[in-house]
DNA sequence: ACGCAAAAATGCAGAGCCTGCAAAAATGCA
DNA sequence: TGCATTTTTGCAGGCTCTGCATTTTTGCGT
């Protein structure tokens, strides 16, 4: 819980196994419940035997009702982390978070069908969507960590020394940083969000890649209004 | 509920002022209960029996318990929104927001101690900061809109004949802005929470509109890395 | 001032959410 | 196989939230 990056890694005894499998199998029912019959009809009862558990074991899982359905995907922000800090160091660091994040949502795009059922639940419950977007930004702690590591200081992740406490010299220079790393892991997040939103309205009409693309060429260039659509001479 | 900027005009009826203040005790007393006691020991019993109604009549005002911490400065967005659509013409789009963001900000200000007992609360209870992160995204399509109208068409709010439609040639000019309006909102909203953590941890320290502008003057610059604050020669 | 219709508040029953606790089953290992 | 640990399960009980019927309050015409 307190040492930064090593929250999913795969070990593989029979327990850790058997653990994620009634995890995934709990969040697929209640996906593919909420799909068919709508969330607000789904009761914690009927998820627990659509995955053969006891009503009492969802709860051992997950804190909540709600939580359920906005656990796809849970892991990406430690991928998306470890690829910031394995990128090539000739890279900016807003270059560095876009080829990670575009790395990730390749990944993404593999397993398609859940996440589409998953976007389709949560485009008809704003409420589940709020809590996704909490869910992104615990992500974006760390990530704002991970961003600061890679501009100012040595590695205080993966290091067997001080996992836990920076240098005063480490300390030093995230000061000196500011708000930027904080900032720079918020906006990449927001980015992702609006691409994926934007290109899930017009699904099929462009590759998502072209509207990530787009978007981060928006940031680069400091949000100008773009040139090629300029507004009209006069108001009418 | 579909035409746009109506939310709060300043009925006041006899019935109208009594409900506000029933709905401001209600989330007065809330914040006052969860500063004292933490938000979790906080009844729904509670809160109604310290703004004098009944438990029912709670349910009646919020649609849940939780919906009652997040409703401090619920009608922000709307001014924002007023604000942009206010703004000198000869400011790009991202200045307009930025002003029109800050002079919000500064109202804010003012009502002083419910905020920052609004976000000591917030901060102990990471679910209810992710509920309001969701209320903020609600505002943001509404902003993206009342942007996207001032870039590239004329005000189909505000205007008599056609408050729910836009004409084909405006229809034509959103299109053409593609995900600019949006990113944009988003990217507001996202700038003045990381504004507003930054600073709120550093309180005292800093002027709050110095972080403010340091925020932007970073999206204005692509979110280059400070040139200031330049990394060391070489990793040790 | 009075009475009436609309709106709001209330009490209550009932379903669902969620937690602690202790007993029972499953698992890993010597 | 036998034992320690982990996980699952049932159950009691409190809290959240909704629908419905009833009572109280408010706005307004007379």
């Amino acid at each position: 819980m307190h040492s930064m990056l090593e929250g999913t890694p795969a070990e593989s005894g029979l327990r850790e196994r058997k653990k994620r499998a009634t995890r995934a199998a709990l969040v697929e029912a209640a996906v593919r419940l909420a799909v068919e019959r709508g969330v607000e009809n789904v009761t914690v009862d009927a998820i627990s035997a659509a995955a053969g558990v006891s009503t009492r074991t969802f709860f051992n899982y997950f804190d909540s009702r709600d939580e359920v359905f906005v656990m796809v995907g849970a892991d990406a922000g430690h991928r998306v982390r470890r690829a910031v800090l394995a990128a090539p160091p000739e890279l900016s660091p807003l270059e560095a978070l876009r080829d990670a994040l575009a790395a990730e949502l390749e990944e993404v795009e593999q397993q398609q069908e859940l996440w589409c059922l998953h976007a389709e639940v949560l485009r008809k419950a704003p409420q589940l969507l709020a809590r996704r977007i909490g869910a992104h930004m615990a992500d974006e702690l760390g990530l704002a960590e991970t961003l600061a590591e890679r501009m100012g200081a040595g590695s205080p992740l993966f290091t067997e020394e001080r996992p836990d406490f920076a240098s005063p010299e480490e300390e030093e220079r995230r000061r000196a940083l500011g708000l930027y790393p904080r900032l720079l892991a918020a906006v990449g997040g927001t980015a992702v969000r609006v691409a994926v939103e934007h290109w899930s309205v017009r699904q099929g009409e462009t590759a998502f890649a072209d509207v990530f693309r787009e978007t981060f060429e928006h940031l680069t260039t400091g949000l100008t209004l773009p040139q090629q659509y300029p507004v009209p001479a006069d108001g009418a």
